[in-house]
Formats: structure tokens, C-alpha cells, sequence
DNA sequence: CACATGATCGCCT
DNA sequence: GGCGATCATGTGG
């Protein structure tokens, strides 16, 4: 039996190779929609048993704290599983939906601001098949990312970490959320952004 | 291709 | 007690 939390072995590279460096803490304390749009091609990265494992970033979603009905920290919801979205930019709030799948998101802002960005798809390195991380589901369970991530500092030692490079920037979509069809008025926010040339983008 | 459905359970009401 | 920031599979046109 495979453990829940192993990453897909077709996924192992180093991020150094790439030229990718790790993101600051000022990276993620910016606006959540600019965080959002940044994150798109950015490398989310997992270290397992001495070995990373991640892929490219080409789909994410900005969460807009206690104004934004589709959050699950709307009109200032705090229980204990969303807590991690009250802590500093950088950190990595975990949730499970629908009773199976785990969702990643990149918390933004400041402590106390609990606003995130839902990673929604990446593409893997050279090799790994084209849609393993073709959703946000898809991509928690590729990286073995689960509810025991929620709440890790993305710039500790701890075992995920997402890195960024200079150069040319993807062509970025804009598309209202996928999902929150009970979010009211911010289920049309054009919140959703995308790598326009990514075959990997999650298709609904 | 466009729906429709079942799986499965933690979280919030 | 109801339902979800999903996914894979099945049906029918």
C-alpha cells in the first residue's frame, strides 16, 4: 500500500535545475490578486525522503477573506480548520472536500488578513504525464499533499516550498471560479487565472 | 460532445 | 442533517 502522502515518483526534480530560487515572505504579503497572477508559472515544490518533487504552476484562484461569499473565511469565519488563512503571508492552508480530495492554497496578506490562493493546476518535469496535476484535487494527490501540510510555513524547513523565476511570463486567462456557484455576486469576481498555452489547465 | 451521477466525510448550521 | 474551492465514469445524441 502507498502512503497518502508520497509524491508521484514521475514528478522528483530539483527546482534548482530549472533556475528557479525561493519565493520571499514579501512575495506573498502582496494583494491576493496580484500573489494570484504571479503564481502562474511559479514551482510548487514537495521534499520527500531527502528528494524534490513539484511542477509548474499554470492555474490558480484568489480568495478574498471575510468580503468574498466563496471563501471559508467569509464574514470573518474562523474555526480551527481555517486558521491557517489567518496567519502570515506564506503559509499553506489545507482542506479536504467532498469527503476525498484535498485542496492547496497559498495564504497572502498579513497575519490576521486570512486571504489565499487556491493552487489549482501544474504541469510536471519532462516525462510526467500531461494532466496528472490537471486540477486541485489531482495536484494535492500527486505531491501527496494532504491535511497535515495545513498550516506549514512555506519558508521554514518545512516540507513544501514554492519558487519563482525572472524571464518571460506566461500569457495569463481570466475566468470567474470554478465552484462556488452559492458565492452570490462573487461567483462572477474574475478571480481565476490562467497559462493560456497550458494544456495542463483544469477543464470542468 | 454535453450532461448526470456516485463516491465519501469533515465541517458548519 | 445538509452539503461542498472535485473527479472519474457512464449515458445518450
Amino acid at each position: 500500500m502507498i502512503a497518502k502522502n508520497r509524491p508521484d515518483p514521475r514528478l522528483g526534480l530539483d527546482p534548482a535545475v530549472l533556475g528557479f530560487s525561493e519565493a520571499s515572505r514579501g512575495f506573498y504579503r502582496r494583494g491576493t490578486e496580484t500573489v494570484a497572477r504571479s503564481l502562474v508559472g511559479a514551482w510548487i515544490a514537495r521534499r520527500w525522503r531527502g528528494r524534490w518533487y513539484g511542477g509548474r504552476i499554470v492555474e490558480t484562484e484568489a480568495y478574498l477573506g471575510a468580503r468574498d461569499r466563496g471563501a471559508h473565511s467569509w464574514a470573518g469565519r474562523r474555526t480551527a480548520r481555517v486558521e491557517p488563512m489567518y496567519a502570515d503571508g506564506g503559509h499553506l492552508y489545507v482542506f479536504l472536500v467532498y469527503g476525498m480530495h484535498h485542496c492547496a492554497n497559498v495564504v497572502t496578506r498579513r497575519e490576521g488578513e486570512p486571504e489565499a490562493v487556491l493552487l489549482r493546476a501544474a504541469e510536471g518535469p519532462e516525462g510526467a504525464p500531461d494532466r496528472l496535476m490537471s486540477g486541485p484535487g489531482k495536484l494535492c494527490a500527486a505531491l501527496g499533499i494532504t491535511k497535515a501540510e495545513s498550516g506549514l510555513d512555506l519558508l521554514g524547513r518545512d516540507a513544501v516550498r514554492i519558487f519563482t523565476r525572472r524571464g518571460r511570463r506566461p500569457a495569463l486567462g481570466v475566468s470567474p471560479r470554478i465552484g462556488v456557484d452559492y458565492a452570490g455576486e462573487a461567483k462572477s469576481w474574475p478571480l481565476r487565472f490562467f497559462d493560456a498555452d497550458s494544456e495542463a489547465v483544469s477543464r470542468p
